[in-house]
RNA sequence: GCUGGGGUAGCUCAGCUGGUAGAGCACGGCCCUGAAAAGGCCGGUGUCGGCAGUUCAACUCUGCCCCCCAGCA
């Protein structure tokens, strides 16, 4: 059974054909997306509501409250939860999302070492404001000339990262990270530099394209529709919770522009405005990773019809 | 109409005792191995309001004109 993928940016359409889709093929859908999985947080990640999940099985979605964390490497065990019992169930998964690093996670895997230490985490970020991130990164070129190298020396996400796994294994990042590299290809071979050779599930994967101009049409439209449909109430309440809830939804497009405007600096328009210019550069980033994703491109003109779309699709790329 | 302030990148603005310009954001490209809607790197952009004058050289000085804002009429 091989996982159907469809890939694409925030307001590309991908919800909507994946939903058509699945009706068409009785297939259940596997959200692929780092914020759906939090309950309460709806309308700013355009998740499917009652009408959508009684029209098709959604899996992935509403695992956990805001207040809690959450892994790439969390989604995997779920996802691979959901595929397993969609499976056994003779359906077919039709994955759908927009977070690059979960696909990553869920069919790639990750390298075996230790989740994150949050406290080790805090700790190494108040040594970086006091001296720099430049002092994490002369000690991780230190111990693990090899990560030093790759990461930059202002990517204090990545340097964190780095020197937590050393700190906790006693072992270099770079040495963990190359084992699973030969695990994938061959020896000495970077996992991206040829992703998804090997891959956790034989899966078929297409790409939405559709023009930039367009892209940014419809995230205006999307926009608007969330701002009727309570928007601002769901962003204060992100905002009246920021002491509690975890990172993660604090960190969403969606939320964090309007912080601006909750703290009195900033009126209404400015942040939809500072909404939109968030997604546009969302989209950006997203079609950075998938384009070097291995998935066979499905153009959409901006007054394609989704039911004709998915028929397409079911009839070409889907078809088995 | 008068007085003052201002017209410089798509936007907000900085700049120059004269040597044709910058910063943030936007926009575009890229990197990414347990917080990824995060984090990081790189990039282009301009008839410097118009016309004339001074000058080897004007975005910068001078004159006139146009436009915007505030106050006074």
């Amino acid at each position: 059974m091989k996982l159907r993928i469809i890939l694409g940016g925030t307001a590309s359409g991908k919800e909507r054909l994946a939903l058509e889709c699945a009706q068409r093929l009785d297939a259940e859908i596997v959200s692929v997306d780092s914020m759906k999985v939090y309950r309460g947080l709806d309308v700013a990640t355009a998740k499917a509501g009652p009408e959508e999940r009684a029209a098709a099985r959604h899996h992935c979605l509403d695992l956990l409250e805001p207040e809690e964390t959450f892994a790439a490497t969390d989604f995997a065990r779920a996802a691979d939860a959901a595929i397993a019992d969609i499976v056994a169930r003779g359906k077919i998964p039709l994955l759908s999302g927009g977070t690059a690093f979960y696909y990553k996670a869920l069919l790639e895997g990750l390298f075996e070492g230790p989740g994150a230490d949050l406290p080790l985490r805090a700790e190494l970020e108040a040594r970086a404001r006091k001296d720099g991130p430049e002092a994490l990164h002369r000690e991780l070129c230190a111990k693990d000339p090899a990560a030093g190298a790759k990461i930059h020396p202002s990517d204090l996400r990545r340097l964190v990262r780095a020197l937590e796994v050393i700190s906790l294994t006693g072992q270099t990042l770079s040495g963990r990270q190359t084992q699973w590299a030969g695990f994938h290809s061959e020896a000495g071979a970077s996992a991206a530099a040829a992703p998804f050779a090997a891959p956790r599930y034989p899966f078929v994967m297409v790409r939405l394209v559709r023009e930039r101009a367009d892209l940014h049409r419809r995230i205006a439209e999307r926009i608007r529709r969330m701002a009727a449909r309570g928007l601002r109430e769901e962003a204060a309440r992100v905002w009246e919770n920021r002491a509690t809830y975890s990172r993660t939804p604090l960190q969403a497009v969606g939320y964090k522009e309007f912080f601006p405007y909750f703290r009195g600096e900033e009126n209404w328009e400015a942040a939809l405005e500072r909404l939109r210019h968030g997604t546009n550069r969302l989209v950006r980033s997203q079609e950075t990773w998938f384009r070097k994703f291995p998935a066979e491109e499905f153009f959409l003109p901006p007054d394609a019809e989704p039911a004709e779309a998915a028929a397409k699709l079911i009839d070409g790329i889907f078809k088995i």
